[in-house]
DNA sequence: TCAATTTCTTGCCAAAAGACAAGTCGCAGA
DNA sequence: TCTGCGACTTGTCTTTTGGCAAGAAATTGA
């Protein structure tokens, strides 16, 4: 058995059991690099644990433009909360970056688990906490910090997007567009 | 007693007794606009419920100009969650933007009301769930809407905020400069 | 009521960012 | 190995946005 599941929900004291019955719940998949977990204007069902790879969510501008939202790493969770718990269609796509193994759950097997595993819920509460900080962390980042050290802080603190992802994705994850960054990162070799 | 209790706590089905017990641990406080409730580096020690008025958070950006990051208008939390929260200090500064009336309660307090109001802990658990995807569809929407649109948005969904606050904290909220948005409002008034 | 201050508008100029395109580089597949 | 494609860099030009400042309008306080 992967030890993802250790490693997504080891904030709560699960026991051996309990993740026994979380893993089984799941089915792992493995996808090329490229594919559609969900697209703009469908509505989420699945729920996905990303145990290795790289996978992007992008929406469409106002000039229909691609712009990266966010990037998903090993061991994190990958949805789009807005569909998948509001039963919304999704303005958001989700893609991967590179080649992935994933374990993926329906939404419905996932709300059992909030029933059969005694303090499920209470991770979930711990997502949602733990998901308003970093959203409004990200939204005061864009404010206060330059394009140019939005880039070194993603540099220092998820190398892993910086390596796989093409430049443009980075770019338009970051505010700006991928000649923007190419100086950057020019500017930046010169130091 | 001020029925703002019953209006901020309504998605759940307290109690008139409950809804006392919550009133009676608040105390009202008027203040006059541009007063301070937080500043930045401070760690917030109070929650507070806006019963009349705006208020606006606001931070500094790398030229340190003042962005303002959210206004809170009537009937809602006026709290800088991470700060709160998690016992940080603050980036945001809260400040009145008109003169207002709040009910204000420590976070000591405020977290006896988890243990001895049932039903008070699932509200903050409905609270944190909200803020996910409201701050999620700002983030879509500085992408996804023109500045104008952006706008018209606010116009439409939170017109006090147009109506109250000074053409530089809206512009900045915008993510626009004044200027940019005196110039927007003159091509809106063409049509 | 009147003066003083703040807010908003607008013109001019500068700076920054983006669009576009050409050219280089490197990798993947035939 | 060679070819072709996608990714990245870089130069030029255009567009957008912002800075600044002056003036008008509105608000505040004495």
């Amino acid at each position: 058995m992967s030890d993802i599941f250790q490693s997504v929900y080891q904030h709560l004291q699960f026991s051996a059991e309990d993740i026994k019955v979380i893993a089984k719940a799941h089915q792992k998949i493995e996808i090329t690099k490229g594919s559609f977990l969900l697209k703009e204007g469908e509505t989420a069902n699945e729920y996905y644990l990303l145990e290795k790879g790289l996978v992007r969510a992008f929406v469409h501008d106002y000039n229909n433009n691609e712009i990266t939202t966010e990037f998903f790493v090993e061991n994190e969770i990958v949805i789009v909360p807005a569909s998948l718990f509001q039963r919304n269609p999704s303005q958001e796509t989700l893609q991967t970056v590179t080649d992935c193994v994933l374990w993926k759950i329906s939404f419905e097997d996932f709300q059992h688990l909030f029933h059969s595993v005694p303090g499920f819920s209470e991770w979930g509460r711990l997502w949602f906490t733990t998901q308003v900080f970093s959203l409004k962390q990200k939204s005061l980042d864009i404010v206060t910090e330059t394009a140019t050290n939005r880039y070194l802080k993603l540099l220092k603190e998820k190398p892993q997007i910086i390596q796989n992802a093409p430049l443009k994705q980075i770019a338009s994850f970051l505010g700006i567009t991928d000649t923007s960054l190419s100086r950057i990162r020019k500017d930046l070799s010169k130091i």
